[in-house]
RNA sequence: GGGGAGGUGCCAGAGUGGUUGAAUGGGACGGUCUCGAAAACCGUUGUGGGCUCCGGUCCACCGAGGGUUCGAAUCCCUCCCUCCCCGCCA
């Protein structure tokens, strides 16, 4: 959510962040007028309100019936132009905020300008490429050969894009998540675990509605929504909150299964466990002073790098453009991990910083320390990595020419032992 | 699931339909007093929005949303949440 004062007094600078992100402009226009629009009816609303609570005032005190009788009367007519008026004034407050939920983030002037996910930039790229001295095999070979991922029983148990991990499979995973939140308690993240249903009201606030409702699972009976990232309820944690100045910033992350119905991206990664209906994924997430969250976009960067390396994992860094960037984002970087049987790059963490975008939304603000009047925090979101394709990453880079696969050292606290995955 | 009680400001807690944006107490902040502190005393202590000659002024908000009324924290309806008792249950 936009400020709409930022789009009252500075609208070529949205409509030129529509432009960028290969968008129409038209509803700047639309808001502009209905703002316009607004305003005047309510200096017209307001005034007869402020006429009536005067006259009902002196109603209360008139003791000749006559004079008091005349007065309600007159006020009664009031009253009737007044629900007009209201309902005029929320008719019109019902479009604007329509229209406002629509309007995605301004980009951070570092964000390259750029027409789609192929003018991203890639910054560095840390680790070599793996090199093997036979055909290293795709996961969706592997896993089923040793055991690990069952695709047949997934499908049978609830539909096309679910699987069971099974046996080490299931346990490496768990171990990844577990290896994940001991990493981010180090860094300094505080550990949550969360709700996996939010109302409607929280997945506003969290960007995701209106304008994601297709890609999300819901409850009808209950009106309630399976959470598609845990940034979801991460940002509802503080919702409607004034938060002390002192306590920032805070940094939280969480473990959280992710529902997505990915209608948008229907026939595309339909093979392997790289794109599933539900998947896990460890968040890091936090709430920032505005003036810090520049700086803490890059702790966030560095901790998300740190879990790949820790896992030996080859990955890439990239700065996406302005047409590939998410909806509430102003910067983003895309952390990508290599896949050996894949044989590309997979993205494994997404880290940005939104803002006050999602505070706007949310309603998320701090009291300075000085009393000062309350402002908005900013918010940022990454992945600590996405499990699927972190487990994807480990098992194809570390298969040997006999099929099995090696376990990183690093897991080996939660493996209880098992050091090698071999071939059922 | 059945029955009962209740949601008011930072907290506690009043509130006969008519200067109640809200008594009182506590906390916090500022000040007086003091060598300093405590105590005492005085003052300040919400959010959003409209207009503004930027001094203000007006509107809305007492869990949420509707309704009745000239006028609603107060009356009515729906929903949400909390607490207590009974039942059921991982």
């Amino acid at each position: 959510m936009l400020d709409i004062n930022l789009i009252r007094e500075t609208p070529d600078l949205v409509r030129k962040a529509l432009r960028d992100r290969q968008m129409e402009t038209a509803p700047v226009d639309a808001m502009l007028q209905l703002d316009e629009r607004r305003r005047s009816l309510l200096g017209e609303v307001e005034s007869l309100k402020a006429q009536r609570n005067m006259v009902s005032k002196e109603i209360g005190q008139l003791k000749d019936a006559e004079a008091r009788q005349s007065k309600i009367e007159a006020m009664r007519l009031v009253g009737d132009r007044i629900s007009g008026l209201d309902a005029q004034v929320a008719a019109v407050d019902r479009e604007l905020g329509d229209l406002a939920a629509t309007i995605p983030n301004v980009p951070d002037a570092r964000t390259p300008i750029g027409a789609s996910e192929a003018e991203n930039v890639v910054l560095r790229t840390v680790g070599e490429i793996p090199k093997f001295d036979f055909a290293p095999k795709a996961h969706w070979e592997l896993g089923p050969a040793l055991g690990v991922i069952d695709f047949e029983r997934g499908t049978k148990i609830t539909g096309s894009r679910f699987y069971v991990l099974s046996g080490p499979g299931a346990r490496l995973q768990r171990a990844l998540i577990a290896f994940m939140l001991d990493l981010h308690l180090r860094q300094g993240y505080t550990e949550q675990y969360l709700p996996f249903m939010v109302k409607a009201e929280t997945m506003f606030g969290a960007g995701q509605l209106p304008k994601f409702a297709d890609n999300l699972y819901k409850d009808h009976e209950e009106e309630l929504y399976f959470v598609p990232t845990a940034e979801v309820p991460l940002t509802g944690l503080h919702m409607n909150e004034i938060l002390d100045e002192a306590r920032l910033p805070l940094l939280y992350t969480g473990y959280t299964p992710c529902f997505r119905r990915e209608k948008m991206s229907a026939g595309r990664d339909v093979r392997g466990i790289k794109r599933g209906h539900q998947f896990d994924k460890v968040e890091m997430y936090m709430y920032a002073r505005p003036e810090e969250s520049d700086a803490l976009l890059e702790k966030m960067r560095e901790d998300a790098e740190a879990t790949c390396a820790a896992l030996g994992l080859t990955y890439r860094v990239k700065q996406l453009c302005t047409g590939d960037l998410g909806f509430g984002a102003a910067i983003t970087y895309d952390i990508e991990v290599w896949a050996a049987g894949c044989n590309e790059w997979l993205e494994a963490s997404s880290v940005s910083n939104v803002r006050d975008f999602q505070a706007r939304r949310a309603n998320i603000k701090y009291r300075p320390t000085d009393g000062s009047k309350a402002r908005f925090v900013h918010t940022l979101n990454g992945s600590g990595l996405g499990l699927p394709r972190t487990l994807i990453a480990v098992l194809e880079n570390n298969q040997r020419a006999d099929g099995s696969v090696v376990v990183p050292g690093i897991l080996q606290p939660w493996m209880g032992g098992i050091d090698v995955i071999r071939p059922i």
